[in-house]
RNA sequence: GCGCCGGUGGUCCAGUGGUAGGACAGUGGCUUCCCAAGCCACUAGCCCGGGUUCAAUUCCCGGCCGGCGCACCA
């Protein structure tokens, strides 16, 4: 095994063989930004079609798809244009970076340092002598750098409507909350899933398409009534999983904990039951599309590491060069995001939930007689109006007397009883208005991408050579089938295998034909690739005394059998899509040897 | 953003103050009935800008890109 990382050598192979490369190279490139070739463009639609079935198809779940620039309101709903505004200055002494803004609040009487501009900032540090909270060093003379982790752009001409591209996808299921609870018919639980694209100016992009500037998501926000839902959990309960629990990362002795989910539910190691259940579905899911388990975990979040919203937050993680990816985050949101556009917009992010029974309930009301506040206080009788309706709610007795008295900007106002209208009535509430609590599935798709790579890196020794090999899951590698005629310069050959081509294309596989070459160099090719399954057309197969046949080999292990031609469609849709063992066909058709084994 | 290291065909590397060589890959041809075989021919490269110099891929400075460490990752 040669010296170099598994991520140098994907990365290598990425590059040749038309996975990943960085983007824009014939100008130099611009770091966090990758293309994905042929290969890896199909992966990537693969792993996001694996998703789409099983997060949105099998789940009755409804997918969306938003801009990916939104305007600047959203984003100060969801909180992350002052979150990714941050002024930072560094310590020269420790190298530790502060929030410039703070230090000055702090320090100083001023409030809102946030929206100062960087020389005053800069010069407030100095004037103030402030020093480094970590270290106590002089910050002043250190230059104060503006941290904008979104990408800011304008909405047509001029800069009038400030607009940002998407931190997250996150928000346009959010902010579209209102028409999607329609289409879900006003009815708890339901799920709204996007793929798409997001985009953070990272400071510093790294570990090749671990850490883009670019990247896409693949989340579902699961809406539900946090009294009355619960989710499946029985479906996944005996899903066994490698946990790391908070607990254990900051112990000293800390370890994994290998349980199923229905007990981890149980016993309050997951603290929440949806996130328990996605955590199932998720394990099943990453271990189908070919996640080595074994380098697989769920990682609770430590307390000081959740967002302030996350109630409970835990990661999925990959392992690549003895490092963790996070690559999918579960978090318990709770109504945050919903309540937060409630708050900043003009429309409700609310369900109508109706009560078992309707309650009957004593209602505060006030009609002033406006024809007589209207004479008598002028301009102010509207906000005499609304005084009076939020009195009354506020605190009904005050009606008991003859008169009643509000204040309007300071100024003290009285009013007769029978003019404002006071009564109570009896009203029938059938129901309530509710702020859905949200759960919250978000993946990367670009990382699972990078995982299933590098977990399905092999190499074996083949003689004095070694055969490199992907040994991608049939249900996300990107070409399924290579075709070929064993020799090139046999006519019969090539056009059965053209043959073959061009059934098996109609029949739903992407396939590759290839006659360069020697047949070793070939079934190398695809080896390196990821194809699974070669079919390969003989004289033998065409010269037998029964039907014609075709030899069908599995990539990791060099195994041939020998099928019908006729069968050939059937076969290859049974190993490719209906995970059916290749030992299957071992077992029922004759096995080819080959000349060298592998 | 800071520090260290690096940047030569598609990939991986060697090398040089007088513009470059290998391996693998690729293309065409010959050969070839099962795992990167062989033969012939071919394609293809010194990251960008400035400086020093008669001359820079080579030395110097800056930038860009990459790797690692620190910070950042809401």
């Amino acid at each position: 095994m040669s010296m170099e990382t598994e991520g140098e050598r994907l990365a290598e192979l990425a590059k040749r063989r038309g996975y990943f490369f960085g983007a824009s190279g014939a100008y130099g490139g611009a770091a966090g930004f990758y293309t994905f070739g042929p290969q890896g463009a199909s992966l990537k639609s693969n792993v996001e079609d694996a998703w789409r079935d099983r997060f949105t198809v099998q789940e009755g779940n409804f997918e969306i798809e938003a801009p990916t620039i939104m305007p600047e309101p959203v984003f100060e709903a969801s909180g992350h244009l002052d979150g990714f505004d941050d002024m930072l200055v560094e310590c020269p002494e420790c190298g530790e970076s502060h929030r410039a803004d703070h230090l000055i609040e702090d320090a100083t009487a001023i409030e809102e340092a946030e929206t100062l501009p960087i020389p005053e900032v800069e010069a407030l540090i100095a004037d103030h002598e402030l020093q480094c909270p970590t270290c106590g060093a002089h910050l002043a003379g250190e230059s104060v750098d503006d941290f904008n982790l979104m990408f800011e752009t304008n909405i047509g001409p001029g800069s009038s409507t400030p607009g940002y591209l998407r931190p997250e996808t996150a928000q346009g299921i959010f902010v579209e909350f209102p028409r999607i609870k329609e289409y879900a018919r006003n009815s708890l639980p339901f799920g709204a899933t996007q793929i798409g694209r997001a985009y953070r100016n990272e400071i510093s992009p790294r570990k090749s398409i671990v850490r883009t500037r670019e990247f896409t998501q693949a989340e579902l926000e699961q809406f539900v009534d946090p009294e009355r839902d619960e989710p499946a959990l029985e479906s996944v309960a005996d899903v066994a999983v490698t946990l790391y629990p908070a607990a254990e990362q900051e112990a000293d002795d800390g370890d994994y904990v290998e349980t199923t989910v229905g007990a981890a539910v149980e016993e309050g190691i997951i603290g929440d039951a949806w996130i328990g259940y996605f955590l199932g579905i998720a394990q099943e899911w990453y271990e189908r599309i070919g996640v080595d388990m074994d380098r697989f975990r769920f990682r609770q979040h430590l307390a000081g590491e959740r967002a302030h919203y996350a109630a409970d937050c835990w990661d999925a993680e990959s392992e690549v060069d003895g490092d963790w990816i996070e690559i999918a985050g579960f978090a318990y949101r709770g109504d945050y995001d919903l309540s937060k556009h409630s708050e900043y917009s003009d429309d409700e992010f609310t369900i109508f939930r109706q009560f078992d029974e309707p309650k009957t309930v004593e209602t505060a009301v006030v009609e002033p007689d406006m024809s007589v506040l209207g004479p008598e206080f002028g301009g102010a009788a509207g906000d005499v109006k609304s005084a009076l309706e939020a009195l009354a709610e506020r605190d009904p007795d005050a009606f008991e007397g003859k008169t009643v008295t509000v204040e309007v900007d300071g100024e003290t106002h009285e009013v007769d009883v029978d003019v404002a209208n006071f009564r109570v009535e009896t009203q029938t509430v059938s129901g309530e208005h509710i702020t859905p609590h949200v759960i919250e599935p978000s993946f990367g798709v670009d990382r699972t991408v990078y995982t299933l790579l590098a977990h399905a890196y092999e190499e074996d020794d083949v003689g004095d050579e070694t055969r490199t090999y992907l040994s991608l899951s049939p249900d996300v590698a990107p070409t399924d089938v290579g075709v070929f005629p064993l020799v090139s310069n046999v006519e019969r050959l090539v056009e059965r295998a053209e043959g073959l081509v061009d059934d098996l294309r109609e029949s739903g596989f992407s396939v590759v034909y290839d006659d360069s070459g020697s047949i070793g160099r070939r079934y190398r090719r695809q080896d390196e690739v990821g194809t699974p399954f070669c079919v390969t057309v003989d004289r033998d197969g065409l010269e037998g005394d029964g039907p014609d046949t075709v030899t069908i080999r599995e990539r990791d292990t060099a195994r041939q059998v020998r099928v019908p031609v006729d069968d050939l469609v059937a076969e290859l849709r049974a190993v490719e899509r209906g995970g059916q063992p290749f030992d299957d066909l071992v077992d029922r058709y004759d096995l080819v040897e080959s000349g060298t084994d592998a």
